[in-house]
DNA sequence: TCCCAAAACTGACGAAACGTCGTTTTTCGC
DNA sequence: GCGAAAAACGACGTTTCGTCAGTTTTGGGA
């Protein structure tokens, strides 16, 4: 879509990737030194252009930040992507859904935490155009989330108990995973609450979510242990493993016998 | 708690309007042009205070919206206070304190945004014991919820169905409020999922998410509306009316005739 | 191959905001 | 009423952002 046709003139080619490195330098520069420490001078000394090219490309500090923060939600809605696409009920890929996020999360602190920078004040500065290269991202992420429950309704798999919409539960379920992160960032399940492992916790609120729904099978319905082990083995070898280590694809949900799995 | 001992000393008390006058001020600013336009010398020329008395009491620009921050957090909490001590079951206290923040979102959008301004690259900067002050208002909220949690579950209102924790479901729900006002701040409900009223369908959720985890009475078994009535009637009257405005306690719950009211 | 107009590059410079500090004024105990 | 200590003051130094006038590079036609 955004891609522009031919990048095959030389000179674009060198802007391409001078572009590049501005942003690989900046993101150094802002995951070591924060926002107030990431300096446009520091780029440019460390990318060794001179501002005044910095500029040609960036119309001011606030623009690199959102454009950083559109290479990680690209990132993330790359794997939400890829999650959606699991072969199966819809529930099930739901819940691929939510292991790409927890991946991402895990895999990625770093891109979280540029994302999570670039929610503040900068959008009162940055360029309109950048500000909805970010913007779109998002709601592709809750559309996504929204197409997979009007595909899950249609299916008959997701029939509602009692009224409610498609649109609620979607809100719902965004709101829950935007709110957990935030909290997850801000560390405090851990502090105030005392919760050790969130993003299990977060897996659990799903499902309890999904149940009162009516998003067929239910949780007592199915083993959702294989099919996370599944997802993860099939849709993101390499992530799990990264994150979870060799062999390990239950690690997340907690006890491994059978009987001190949770239930409802 | 962090009330010092006397303000009786009369310079402490100039000292003491002064700091008001400043933060009013800065508000205002704050509110009006932005965090980039809220520039300390703009606070100095409109106080008529000089930049060096502004610094004696706040160590950076940052300081100063911390704590803002920090007394839209009081104001929140104090409402959140309020409700908690409401007659009567613990889910309709859980209904108040829902209401509380509802009621605070609305009658107070600019306090919801200077608490989303201040969760952004700015605790970077602000000194240690603002941020402080800030996180400790933060975790008070939780506490309040999650003691409402153990307290329903002593009294045997709340019985989880299956296994589940106090801490997870308070997880659930403040994740659910947090990430709720975050998509309702960026105006995502509105335009990616077409929602209206994004507060209401805030309410369907959390009665879901209630009932899923086995908290009595369920939504069937109570005249909800009737609560939700009475806690505007006599807990925020006057709240509830500069939101509703005169004579509609019903009107944030959808339709009136029963026949249309939802049900699960 | 050379030339020249258009585009891109450059870094010194100006503006704006932050935060400080030496001087002046006020406070308060005696 | 006196003097030391605390507070007030605002001009000044520093940092960082963003610009622009002058210079270099590019690319295509004679």
């Amino acid at each position: 879509m955004a891609t522009d046709a031919e990048p095959i003139s030389p000179m674009m080619r060198r802007i391409q990737s001078r572009r590049k490195r501005i942003l690989t330098v900046a993101r150094e520069l802002l995951l070591q030194h924060g926002y107030y420490g990431m300096t446009m001078d520091a780029v440019a000394s460390a990318t060794g252009y001179p501002k005044g090219t910095i500029y040609l490309q960036f119309g001011c500090k606030e623009d690199v930040i959102l454009a950083l923060a559109a290479e990680c939600l690209d990132r993330r809605l790359a794997m939400i992507r890829r999650a959606i696409t699991y072969p199966g009920k819809t529930r099930a890929r739901a819940v691929a859904v939510g292991e790409a996020v927890s991946l991402f999360a895990r895999l990625r602190p770093d891109d979280s935490r540029i994302i999570h920078i670039a929610t503040g004040p900068i959008r009162e500065k940055g360029e309109a155009s950048r500000l909805d290269a970010v913007r779109r991202r998002e709601s592709e992420t809750v559309a996504v989330l929204h197409g997979l429950l009007t595909e899950a309704m249609r299916d008959g798999e997701l029939v509602f108990k009692g009224d409610a919409t498609v649109e609620e539960m979607a809100f719902g379920l965004c709101a829950l995973i935007e709110g957990g992160y935030t909290l997850i960032e801000g560390g405090f399940p851990e502090h105030t609450l005392g919760i050790e492992a969130p993003i299990l916790e977060m897996w659990w609120i799903f499902n309890r979510l999904a149940d009162a729904y009516g998003w067929r099978p239910y949780f007592r319905e199915w083993d959702w242990e294989e099919t996370l082990a599944d997802v993860r083995r099939n849709l993101f070898p390499v992530e799990a493993q990264l994150v979870y280590g060799e062999g390990c694809w239950y690690g997340d949900m907690g006890p491994k016998h059978p009987g001190a799995r949770r239930r409802f």
